[in-house]
DNA sequence: CTGTTAGCGCGTTCAG
DNA sequence: CTGAACGCGCTAACAG
């Protein structure tokens, strides 16, 4: 209770303690180029900052510049997972060492007007917007608020500056790395909805790649649940002739959830199939087998992202060897494949 | 590129087109009570409204208001799970069905005064604090800023109000779970770091429920990896006599990790020592044995959050039965216990 | 070189 | 339904 609940001190109570104006308390606490203060009043003002507790108001300050120094984001679609978590730790790391501070924002529903318009509203200096999102009303209506928006992904109908997610990538290291390693005889996990928007571009990754090999790829429709998986693996079982010796489980969750189906039916991994995932999933790290994985370091991505946002700000040109180079993959050789 | 990068339409752009003034844009958007505007006028405003894109300044609102509607959280520090995530995701839901939003901030080291002052410059409506950032210059400043301060968790050395987070309360349901099915050996798992903020309370209440019943508790030091399990499950093994007939894995991850361990060792789960988990972990409810877990469900906790905040605005008291009963944890039996 | 005065940015709200 | 003042920090122009 030492300083009430309502106290809220401005710049010109910091001023009237330290005795000058409020145009110097402003010099002193953003020292711009062309203004100098004396080491005295400087003292005396950053003293009376203390003792207030004073701490500027963004809000005018945002007023007044016409943007304030937040990048909105809104939280992931996807279910926030530990990599996930991983790229949002990197990412407002990386903006706040560019003067940027991240926001996340709680609606994920958002794609609506009303979710957009709120997003607006707060005068952010950017938005980072997943590509499916980048509507053309939503952008319009971001831009006009003075925001920076920067897409995440290409988005299918707007131009708009974006970051090329290359979210194949992890798809096709993991199938050159089987095909590497001799496998002849591939199958590819096709997750449902909600996955869909990723899981079929992966197969369509995975199927590609082991064609211009010559290399058959049998595709296994499946969900969050052994039982989906339960009809291919008893194929496998049954013919060790034609089974796959290799599956590309499109991410460590679904390649954990395989591997119990396989040993279900008395099948071993890797000995009678490997199985690759993609996604560092931590539990992968520590299960047994442990699981041989593909995955785009978060921090990579983040320091591209945090980049782009800082140029365009700036107003400098893309650097798209720099985004480009943030996409690659990397594999992680455990025991599973 | 229809209406240009920066036009950033303003009331008073919207004023003109409707050719009313500001004062009447202000009463039509915002609807107060005593104040009537007629259908024509309201009609032309808000047309005006759609064709310019206008979204009102929250930083010019929140400047006059003296502070916003965003209610702020720093990201939790633990890493994001499924649990926090539904937590987060109900929470917003509930803060927007009562005129707030939710904004996470994604500074997690933030304790410092730094991080703190960062949160007071956005002039935030409330600001959710875990307990242990709560120190005194925290709230200090905070409340200091206008914000109400609400923590989650009896915070240790600061009067404020809190949600008292009733963490260990899954430990209980399930210790009672499991002596309710007559379990008269139990053991309990006890992560290291970072963890013993949790675990150590939680193994406590394990042990003094048990005690209760005259049932001794083995504890089981241990870490996220399969190795640290290994000693205790190889004592388990060798005499049938002494090892317990259920355990407690502190979470559902160190759950599958023991069920990991426990296979390994050629134990049988539920058959030859149960397992039951805490939090809900999606994995657990698909990798086989299913786990038995018990978890505080995420929109009751959100609920008393929201409801909570918004009392504290409106200056009205706090009421501690519903938060109390947000706590209500719930148990979920599958087949590991 | 050091510090001050004054007006702006935008939505809200009281008095007309 | 309108005019005008206000909230707070920034910065161009100006005075010692």
């Amino acid at each position: 209770m030492t300083s009430g609940s309502g106290s809220r001190p401005t710049s010109a109570d910091v001023a009237r303690l330290a005795g000058v104006s409020r145009a110097t308390v402003s010099y002193v606490l953003n020292g711009k180029d062309g203004h100098r203060v004396s080491e005295a009043t400087r003292d005396k003002v950053l003293a009376a900052v203390r003792t207030l507790d004073y701490a500027p108001n963004a809000a005018a300050r945002t007023l007044r510049a016409g943007h304030g120094d937040v990048v909105l984001m809104p939280l992931p679609s996807l279910p926030l997972s530990p990599p996930i978590d991983a790229n949002i730790q990197h990412l407002d790391r990386e903006l706040a060492e560019r003067g940027l501070r991240l926001l996340l924002h709680g609606d994920r529903s958002g794609a609506g007007a009303a979710g957009v318009r709120s997003f607006a509203e707060l005068r952010p200096a950017a938005v980072l917007l997943d590509a499916h999102r980048c509507t053309p009303s939503a952008v319009r209506l971001l831009t006009g608020a003075g925001a920076v928006v920067l897409a995440i992904g290409k988005p299918r109908s707007v131009r708009v500056p974006y970051l090329p997610m290359d979210s194949v990538a992890v798809a096709r290291l993991a199938t050159r790395y089987l095909l590497d390693r001799g496998h002849r005889r591939l199958a590819c996990l096709v997750p449902g909805p909600p996955l869909v928007p990723l899981s079929e571009p992966r197969f369509a990754a995975v199927a590609g790649l082991a064609a211009d090999a010559g290399v058959p790829v049998e595709r296994v429709d499946c969900h969050m649940d052994v039982d989906s998986l339960r009809p291919a693996v008893a194929r496998w079982r049954g013919s060790a002739r034609r089974r796959p010796t290799a599956v590309y489980a499109y991410n460590d969750e679904f390649a954990l959830l395989l591997i119990e189906a396989l040993r279900g039916a008395g099948l071993r991994v890797p000995g009678d199939i490997a199985v690759i995932g993609s996604g560092s999933f931590p539990m992968g790290a520590v299960l047994r087998p442990t699981l041989t994985t593909t995955h785009i370091p978060a921090g990579q991505i983040a320091r591209a992202q945090a980049s782009t946002v800082r140029r365009l700000l700036d107003g400098e040109p893309l650097n798209h060897e720099e985004m480009a180079a943030a996409m690659q993959p990397v594999l992680t050789v455990r025991e599973s494949a």
